[in-house]
DNA sequence: CGCCCTATTGAGCAACTTCAAGTACTGTGG
DNA sequence: CCACAGTACTTGAAGTTGCTCAATAGGGCG
C-alpha cells in the first residue's frame, strides 16, 4: 500500500465541496492508504450479503450497485462515477446489503475501513463529513425511486442522462457537449426499470427529436436545456452547488 | 421545552439495537429537548425546499416523505413509523430535498439541530451511532426502487406490508397477528407506484389468496410465512438482527 | 340527514413487455 | 487482412399489466 494522492484528491474535493475541513483534516483523507485494483465487469467485487473490511473508491470506470427480486430481475440502485466511494455506509455498517460490480472495465481503490475508521475517530469533522456524504447518496436513491415509480420511459432514461452528465460535470455549463457513458443499453435498462428493448427505442425516439446523439458509448447534447426538460430534471437534490457560508460544521476545530 | 424521555426512549432503544453507547451517550439522547406537536395530514409540515433547523421523532402516526415529479404525480419514497427519525440526514444537510407529511393524524417531537450538533460534537460516539441510522434508511430506500422498479403489483403491495409490519415489530414472531395500519389505499398507491384502483384489485386479491385481511385500518395477517413468500421478502436489509458481538464502534470510549 | 372521504366496480385503452429474428460492431487468431 | 465469434444493438408483432375515466357504494361525523 503505497501513497494514493492523485486517485484520493477528487474524492477530497467533492468531501470539500460540502464540507468544512482544516489543512491536518483534508490531509488525513489524503493519506489514506490503498490498494488499486482493476476489476472486470459482469463480476460482482463485492458480493451480496458480504462483511466488508474495506471501501471502493473508483478512480475509473462505472460501477453499479446491484438488487435483485428473488425472480431474477437485477435492478441496478445506484451508479457510481469516477471520485465516487460506492459503499461508504459499509465503515458503519459492513454487512453488504446490495453487490457491486463494474458495468464495463473500471479501476476502483480498495481503502482497508481501519484506516478510515482512524481518520474519523481522531478527526470528529472528517466523520462529519463522510455522514454528510452518506446522506448525498440517500437524496439521490429517494430520486431514482420517483424516476422509476412515476416517470414515462422517454423521461426516465433522459433523467438518468441528466443526472449522470451533471454528476461528472460533463458540460461544465455548456449547452452543446459530448461525454463518455461506458454502459450498455441493457445496464441502462437494469437502472431504469426498463427492458433493453424499450431502451433501445426510448433512446431512438431521444435521437430523433434532436436530444442526444449516441455513438459507441460517447453521449453528445446538443442542446443541455432541451434534454433538461424533456427529462423533467432539477438538479437540487444533488446538493452539487453548496456555497461556502451554508457549510456546516458541528464539530469545532481543535 | 421540557423532558421527553418516554418519547425519545424508543430512539434510544433503535440506536442501541445497532451501536454500542456508554452511558453518558445515552444520557445526552434522552436529555435532547424537543416541543411536541399534532401534525394534521395532507399538509406538509416540512415543505420542500426548506432549509430546517430541527427534527423530527415519530411519537404515533405515520409520515411519509414525499417527492413528485413535474407534472404533479407524488411519490411517497419512504414511510416512517413510530421512534423513527424522518428526516435525520438534515442534521447535517438541512436543506430538504423531499417534503414531510402526516398520513393521517400523527404527534411529532420537534428536536433543534443545534441539540443534536451538541451531542454529536460532545460525545462523537452519538455522531457515529446517528450516520449508522442513516445508511439504514438509505437500505430501505434501495430496496424500495427494487420494489418499484421489478416487482408486479401483487408482490410490490406484500412487500410494502411485509416491511411495515417488521418494522413495526407487529408480529413479534407469531404466524398469525394483527396490526394498526393508519394508511389509505390511495396513500398506498403513492408509495407503490400504482394507482389506487390497482392498490384496492391487488388487496383483493391478496385477501382473496387469504394472506391479509383489512378492515377499517386494521390489518390480520393470519399467515405470516405465506405473505413473506408472496411479497419475496427478505429482511436482512432492514439491519434488525445486529447481533451485539457484530456491533462496531469507531471511537474509543473515553 | 347530508356531506365528504374512502373503497369498489366496470370497460376500454396505452405503455411497456415478451419473444424472436436479424444486423452491426469489436476484438482475436490465423 | 480476413474469417470468426461474441457482444451489443435494432426491428417487428403479439401479448399483458396496469392505467384512465367514470360511476356507484359504504362509513363516519357534524
Amino acid at each position: 500500500m503505497t501513497s494514493h494522492r492523485a486517485n484520493l484528491h477528487p474524492y477530497l474535493n467533492r468531501l470539500t465541496s460540502r464540507s468544512i475541513l482544516t489543512e491536518n483534516e483534508q490531509q488525513a483523507i489524503l493519506d489514506l492508504p490503498g490498494h488499486a485494483e482493476q476489476v472486470r465487469p459482469n463480476r460482482d467485487f463485492v458480493p451480496l450479503g458480504d462483511i466488508t473490511d474495506h471501501v471502493a473508491l473508483i478512480v475509473a470506470g462505472i460501477v453499479g450497485r446491484f438488487d435483485q427480486s428473488n425472480d431474477g430481475a437485477r435492478q441496478i440502485t445506484a451508479m457510481h462515477i469516477p471520485g465516487d466511494i460506492c459503499n461508504l455506509h459499509s465503515v458503519v455498517q459492513p454487512l453488504a446489503t446490495s453487490a457491486l460490480q463494474a458495468l464495463s472495465v473500471a479501476t476502483i481503490l480498495r481503502i482497508p475501513h481501519f484506516a478510515i475508521r482512524a481518520a474519523a475517530g481522531r478527526y470528529p469533522a472528517v466523520a462529519e463529513a463522510l455522514w454528510r456524504d452518506c446522506t448525498v447518496d440517500a437524496a439521490i436513491l429517494a430520486e431514482w425511486i420517483v424516476n422509476v415509480g412515476r416517470r414515462d420511459a422517454k423521461t426516465r432514461v433522459a433523467h438518468l442522462l441528466c443526472e449522470l452528465a451533471t454528476r461528472l460535470d460533463a458540460g461544465q455549463g455548456a449547452d452543446d457537449f459530448t461525454f463518455d457513458l461506458p454502459v450498455t443499453q441493457a445496464q441502462l435498462a437494469e437502472a431504469t426499470a426498463l427492458t433493453s428493448v424499450h431502451v433501445n427505442r426510448t433512446l431512438q425516439s431521444l435521437r430523433a427529436d434532436g436530444l442526444i446523439e449516441w455513438h459507441q458509448r460517447l453521449i453528445r447534447v446538443p442542446r443541455w436545456d432541451a434534454l433538461v426538460e424533456c427529462a423533467e430534471f432539477d438538479p437540487a437534490y444533488l446538493q452539487t452547488q453548496v456555497r461556502p457560508e451554508q457549510r456546516i460544521r458541528i464539530v469545532r476545530a481543535s
